[in-house]
DNA sequence: ATTAATGTTCAGAA
DNA sequence: TTTCTGAACATTAA
């Protein structure tokens, strides 16, 4: 499931391959499946790409924007198992969408390939394209978040941080897979309301999420089980080499060795964490050494 | 054979 | 205003 590092490895895998290059053609691949979400119309779309070339390609969140000669924009949305391909596609029959180049090139084209469909593809002008990102509509990168920007963020906030965390127009580009990685990381419990953090746990959530981010994305992002993800090349990630809570419960913490990994449910998705590296009490202060001890899990569920 | 679970986003309701 | 719920989708585990 894409989140920051998965798009940010797709865009560096792609962006020397498809930028300045004339596009040939817009095409649904030939197969079953339905060419995704797209707006406006694949028509409409294949017309206005058709001879442009892309200029850049960038991240915003967790869509890769493909910014056209014209001034328009590509907005491709992986969501839940979106891959943009520059070849070796995982399967043939869930490809979607191939945009071709004319001209040399090492790749002639590249794909958009989906499994579960949920994908969209859009098309932005300028105007657009600037309103629908903009800050408060869209939330700030998580990689530019300050100290200052978590505590803006979270000081009025009555929701647990670990929904907040997920919250795309808070933050963008944090998932359900990296936010259980960055609290444990931060020693925060992820049920604990967000305006209840003191100002060193929202100091420790800042360091995290950089370190967590950055490390994924230098490990090119987490292939879980089922691999879906995949780069452009469709290799896997290894960042899920990684994890310390994410998909563990019942596994003993790597870092405390005291504890079993919890697996509980939270905006009905699944959250990970370990009670012993981050105790629920007030604002998650993880050296305060009242809460080391005597601390039992909110939640029961212990299966994967 | 049916049902639940999986994760992201958005529309619409509370 | 803020927060919550359900739908969309494909595949697999129970």
């Amino acid at each position: 499931m894409p989140e920051l590092p998965e798009v940010e490895t797709m865009v560096r895998g792609i962006r020397a391959h498809v930028t300045h290059r004339p596009i040939g053609d817009l095409v649904a691949c030939a197969n079953r499946c339905k060419p995704i979400n797209i707006k406006p119309t694949l028509a409409r779309l294949r017309k206005r790409v058709v001879g442009k070339t892309f200029q850049a390609v960038r991240r915003l969140g967790k869509r890769v924007i493909l910014d056209l000669s014209d001034g328009s924009s590509l907005a491709i949305e992986p969501r839940m198992t979106g891959l943009v391909l520059l070849a070796d596609p995982p399967d043939v029959e869930h490809l979607r969408l191939r945009w071709d180049f004319d001209g040399p090139g090492q790749y002639a084209s590249f794909w958009f390939w989906d499994r579960r469909g949920l994908g969209t593809v859009t098309l932005f002008d300028q105007a657009a394209l600037k309103a629908r990102f903009a800050l408060g509509t869209f939330g700030r990168d998580a990689l530019e978040m300050t100290a200052d920007h978590w505590v803006e963020s979270c000081h009025k906030s009555a929701r647990e941080i670990k929904v907040l965390l997920l919250d795309q127009k808070t933050v963008a580009g944090i998932g359900n897979l990296y936010a259980s990685e960055i609290l444990h990381r931060a020693g925060i419990h992820p049920g604990v309301p967000a305006k209840s953090l003191t100002p060193d746990a929202l100091e420790r959530l800042t360091q995290s999420v950089q370190f967590v981010l950055n490390k994924a994305i230098e490990y090119e992002g987490s292939t879980l089980g089922d691999g879906t993800y995949r780069n452009a090349l469709n290799q896997s990630g290894r960042y899920q080499n990684e994890h310390r809570v994410y998909m563990r419960a019942g596994e003993m913490c790597s870092v405390c060795g005291d504890e079993e990994i919890v697996r509980i449910v939270q905006a009905q998705r699944s959250t990970f964490y370990c009670p012993m590296c981050q105790p629920e009490s007030k604002g998650s202060g993880r050296k305060s050494g009242s809460d080391r001890r005597g601390f039992k899990p909110s939640n029961r569920k212990t299966g994967r």
